[in-house]
RNA sequence: GCGCCCGUAGCUCAGUUGGAUAGAGCACCGGCCUCCGGAGCCGGGAGCGGGGGUUCAAGUCCCUCCGGGCGUACCA
């Protein structure tokens, strides 16, 4: 069977549809608000009532009736309660050992497909991180990385087909600034300074000479146009520079956890010619237009939905210098994603020697055969909600090319960004202004925190009381990783160190503290061996049964709205509840009673197996012990 | 100007796509270690920005106003 949720609704639409409602109707069950009301309750006969122009009291009665005809097993019975509310109350013996059954059977290996319901076709692609090769990722980054890893986590988990790609702009403003910079200002690394560190140093530097040196101005055109013409030396001075940060992104990510199927290079897209393709598409379609006059003058632009050429909310995609620009190459990938471009990348592994490395496009010997990447069926893209124009610009670009299918299965999943509160702005040393509850960060005036700090902070935090080095580092990546998914993808991150180093609370500390406290009772309890009898049950042994049977909701609801946030919701309370029962009834190395023991043992098990399936999607170690 | 997002307890945030009495963490105050791990638990006060509307039912949907953020580049 399902979750008993889901069993629930198909019967409520069953008798919904008897009763002469046809899917006018949504089958609407929830958890009872109160307990003396049952285990859920449907507010369907109030909805009905309109219908079917009768006092929902009366529809709840009918339906009551057709609902106990059902004879579904695992309920005990119906009632009514007005103004129109159907509750059912579950038969214990019946659902319990079932819920706790599907818990211990929980297995990476097998997705949780709802029974009847196939997974969808075809593979789906996430991008995600896509920070600029050029500096140290910061927690704004991280943030990134951590929603796109738990989204494709959660649609694997349930049987997706996901592909992640990690874009690198290796031929845009920011990495040629650093190339400046290195080449230019004679800047020396430390002795200890991580490469990427550096980088940042002299980002940061750069920008402040541009503003007293105009030569310097004309170094960097210079250089982006040796970037933008692929050979030479410059070129492979910034494919040099972009993978050895590149790399130090990898190893960032790699302490949280997130990984890669392939690294794709913007250089590789302007090599292999993927925009004169896409050029050549959009012109035959009439998609873009060549301006001749007005402030577009010279330009190839994508004209705005319903308008006439060059007006308002036209989108250059080629300069008047005959450059494509950033969202014209984001609009040749965006093709090549769902494998309509008609060109490929070659592949190979970016690290032969090391089994964590991601593959990656290459323009040298191809390694690796092409089928495995791209051609996606679904493009999720994570990128922050600043970005949300020139995305929708890529989505049209798709359905102006005829391919209205895939542009409506582009979701540019957005987000919002990760400021610094008060607090933290203080810290950085930033002058505070009234009433200002954010502040921007920004990585070219060096305003920021780094993700690798903000691990090692974390680390210290939790070290003091960690049974070890090894379990601190656990620790304080699921940490840092709970707190950037915990607020809803809409909501600004105000960066707060004091919040995020906390670790008592709705903190991943506290999660995966419950989760090592499950796994001390099950090593302090043995095993017993037979079937499952369920005794008189308890409050909190009712609520945890309940937290359990609603995983794979929980799960399914986040994989359809890509919500991580959600299922972080889901693991606090089901830890919560966790320790509700943990605190409030009998401790279970005392029970005498063998079948109540081994009831208890295996309820707890189930649940320690529901937590680490829900900490993997959410991309958190499960420890045995902290 | 236009578009998007945010506004819920002193602070930071949830709120199951419209359901019964709006939750949690932090902070503050007061309790709980002869008890499977106290990174815990129990108790205490206070809230849906304002105003209309739709509905049996609105934090949730519509209109409007007020605050705040972002976007609206021949940057990425």
């Amino acid at each position: 069977m399902r979750d008993v949720r889901t069993e629930l609704i198909r019967a409520v639409r069953a008798v919904l549809i008897a009763s002469g409602v046809d899917d006018q109707v949504e089958a609407v069950v929830d958890r009872s608000a109160r307990p003396e009301f049952g285990d859920f309750s449907t507010p369907a006969p109030l909805r009905a009532a309109r219908v079917l122009r009768r006092r929902p009291i009366e529809i709840a009665e009918e339906l009551r009736g057709r609902l106990e005809a059902l004879q579904l097993p695992f309920v005990a019975g119906w009632t009514v309660s007005p103004p129109g509310y159907v509750n059912c109350r579950l038969d214990d013996g019946a659902w319990a050992p079932t819920v706790i059954d599907q818990a211990l059977e929980l297995d990476r290996g097998t997705p949780l497909v709802i029974p009847g319901e196939a997974p969808p076709r075809g593979r789906t692609l996430v991008e995600h991180t896509a920070t600029n090769p050029n500096k140290a990722a910061h927690v704004g980054h991280l943030r990134n990385a951590c929603i796109g890893d738990s989204v494709a986590r959660i649609l694997r988990r349930l049987g997706h087909e996901v592909e992640v790609q990690n874009y690198i702009d290796d031929t845009g403003v920011q990495v040629a600034d650093v190339a400046v910079g290195l080449r230019h200002l004679g800047i020396a690394q430390g002795a200890d300074e991580p490469y990427d560190r550096y980088c940042s140093r002299v980002y940061v530097e750069v920008g402040r000479r541009y503003e007293i040196d105009p030569d310097l101005v004309e170094e960097r055109r210079r250089t982006l146009r040796e970037i933008e013409a692929g050979d030479g030396e410059t070129a492979r001075f910034v494919k040099e520079l972009a993978s050895r940060v590149v790399d130090c992104h990898l190893a960032t990510m790699r302490r949280f956890d997130i990984g890669y199927d392939l690294l794709t290079w913007e250089s590789d897209i302007i090599a292999l010619g993927f925009w004169s393709r896409a050029f050549e598409l959009l012109r035959e379609t009439g998609s873009i237009v060549h301006v001749t006059e007005g402030r577009h003058a010279g330009c190839w632009v994508m004209p705005s939905d319903g308008e006439e050429a060059d007006d308002d909310d036209a989108k250059v995609l080629v300069k008047s210098d005959g450059v494509a620009t950033y969202t014209a190459k984001d609009i040749a990938y965006q093709l090549w994603k769902f494998g309509l471009l008609g060109r490929d990348f070659r592949y190979r592994r970016w690290h032969p020697g090391d089994a964590d490395s991601p593959a990656t496009t290459t323009t040298g010997e191809a390694e690796l055969p092409a089928e495995g990447f791209g051609r996606a069926a679904r493009v999720i893209n994570v990128i922050d909600a600043r970005q949300a124009y020139p995305q929708q610009v890529v989505k049209r670009g798709l359905a102006r090319t005829g391919h209205a299918e895939q542009a409506e299965q582009s979701i540019h999943l957005a987000y919002e960004v990760v400021a610094l509160s008060p607090a933290a702005a203080e810290a950085l040393g930033i002058p505070l202004e009234e009433g200002r509850k954010e502040y921007a960060l920004s990585g070219r005036k060096g305003i920021e925190v780094r993700a690798d700090d903000l691990l090692d902070k974390a680390w210290e935090r939790v070290g003091e009381k960690a049974a070890d080095a090894e379990t601190a580092t656990m620790l304080a990546a699921g940490a840092v990783r709970y707190y950037l998914e915990k607020f809803t993808l809409s909501q600004i991150i105000a960066f707060d160190f004091d919040d995020a180093l906390r670790v008592t609370g709705d903190t991943g500390i506290y999660l995966m503290y419950s989760h090592a406290r499950a796994a001390g009772i099950m090593r302090k309890v043995e095993a017993a061996p037979g079937p499952v009898v369920v005794p008189a049950l308890e409050g909190a042994e009712r609520a945890l049964l309940h937290g359990l049977d609603g995983y794979r909701h929980a799960l399914a609801e986040a994989g359809a709205a890509l919500s991580p946030s959600t299922l972080c919701t889901y693991a606090f309370e089901l830890a919560s509840t966790l320790t509700d029962f943990y605190e409030h009834t009998e401790a279970i190395v005392r029970e005498q009673d063998p079948a109540r023991r081994a009831f208890r043992r295996r309820l707890v098990a189930a649940t320690r197996a529901t937590l680490a399936d829900c900490l993997w999607c959410l991309g958190m170690p499960a420890p045995e012990r902290v």
